[in-house]
DNA sequence: GTCCGGCTCGGACGCTTCGTCCAGAGGCTT
DNA sequence: AAGCCTCTGGACGAAGCGTCCGAGCCGGAC
């Protein structure tokens, strides 16, 4: 995706990044991180609006602890649309065997999903779902509300009406997920809204008493 | 399949029949079964060695009852060699509105769930989350935690060492509580320190080079 | 077109909570 | 007694929280 940039860790890495974001399609994003500054270096075929300076928000790897494996995951993420991905992360090292970048893989499973669902609900039985839906950290568990309401309505984030930016609230808010410090800028964040209009529909949320006519 | 039949009732459902099993191509079967001798009448891309004439062994329909619906399923059956089928069937009658057959069509799901745990298993994550974080209500965790220790050390809690409150705030931040809202002092209360005390502690543990000395 | 009501937005404000620091008060051992 | 360690309440700046306001942006009514 970049011009022509003087750093050599994306000159080093960029045609394996390239060549993977190619072969993936649109399904999947290559994203390069600085361990230094915990920042984008670059990314290519992005699925979110992340661009290269942005936090990488990867947490730790502990790339100090010569035990610590160079490969993660694959591991499961969710984005606030509604998507599931497929992450592995690399660790890169240079001639010296620091390590200087990560490389993550993001593959969107969803279309997969779709038509493995499809496949198993056609002409199958009429069965419970088996569906144990564990425990996750809350910021999870908020991609997954979200995400359930952008199946559920059909809509994707951006033609969401108030109500339904309302009733997502609502479900967060039961599941406790403000009582979190700084869960209510993330979850504006995610449902691409203000944080005061976040807080003016929770405060509607409690105060039912408000401008709201049917 | 049948060549030419007298019985009318073959004679009136063998298109649809044989629409359906075309339809349905290789994997499933569709049998007409005669609900007075409970015998096969006809059978089309059978997928065993039933024959017209063999009995039907389905069960009782209850063809008596006036509510009772036209039409079943789809439900699960099971066959010897290990496929499982999806199942639907429905009551035909004849002008004067007598039950008079009973059409079954029996999908192999075998290659369709085959075709979904490819889908599903292709790059599906392997690896948990790396992340155990929060969830539940965490001063019910909290209390949880405390207890534990007082049990574990057998001592009641004014009498805890320093080494035994690092502990419980180990536990406690490792399990995420401390990203709750006013965690702190909640967890300081029960613990019968003070507020300052807490900090201190906890600083301690996120920076083990501390006053500490061994 | 103009007006208007509803909604969202960013910015700003005051208040609460967070996390740190410090001086003092015990309580150990020596 | 002194020295050392730990806990404590109080105080502080920084950060986060929640509310409010004026400005813009529609979409419908006139």
């Amino acid at each position: 995706m970049p011009a022509e940039t003087p750093d050599l860790r994306v000159r080093t890495w960029s045609p394996v990044c390239r060549a993977v974001a190619l072969l993936l399609g649109p399904y999947a994003e290559v994203v390069l991180h600085d361990t230094a500054t915990d920042r984008v270096l670059a990314i290519w075929n992005p699925m979110t609006t992340r661009a290269p300076g942005d936090p990488s928000l990867l947490g730790e790897l502990d790339e100090l602890d010569p035990s610590a494996p160079d490969v993660y995951g694959p591991y499961e993420k969710l984005l606030p649309d509604g998507r599931r991905l497929s992450s592995v992360s690399a660790v890169l090292r240079d001639e010296a065997g620091r390590a200087s970048a990560v490389l993550c893989v993001n593959l969107d499973r969803g279309p997969l999903e779709q038509a493995a669902a499809l496949l198993t609900n056609f002409a199958a039985p009429t069965a419970p779902r088996p569906e144990p839906l564990f425990e996750r950290d809350w910021t999870e568990r908020m991609n997954d509300v979200i995400g359930g309401h952008v199946r559920a309505q059909g809509r994707p984030l951006e033609r969401f009406t108030r109500e339904d930016r309302l009733a997502v609230l609502r479900e967060l808010d039961e599941a406790g997920v403000f009582a979190v410090r700084r869960a209510v800028p993330a979850v504006a964040t995610a449902l691409r809204i203000s944080r005061s209009t976040a807080y003016a529909l929770l405060a509607e949320l409690k105060h039912p008493a408000g401008p709201r006519k049917d």
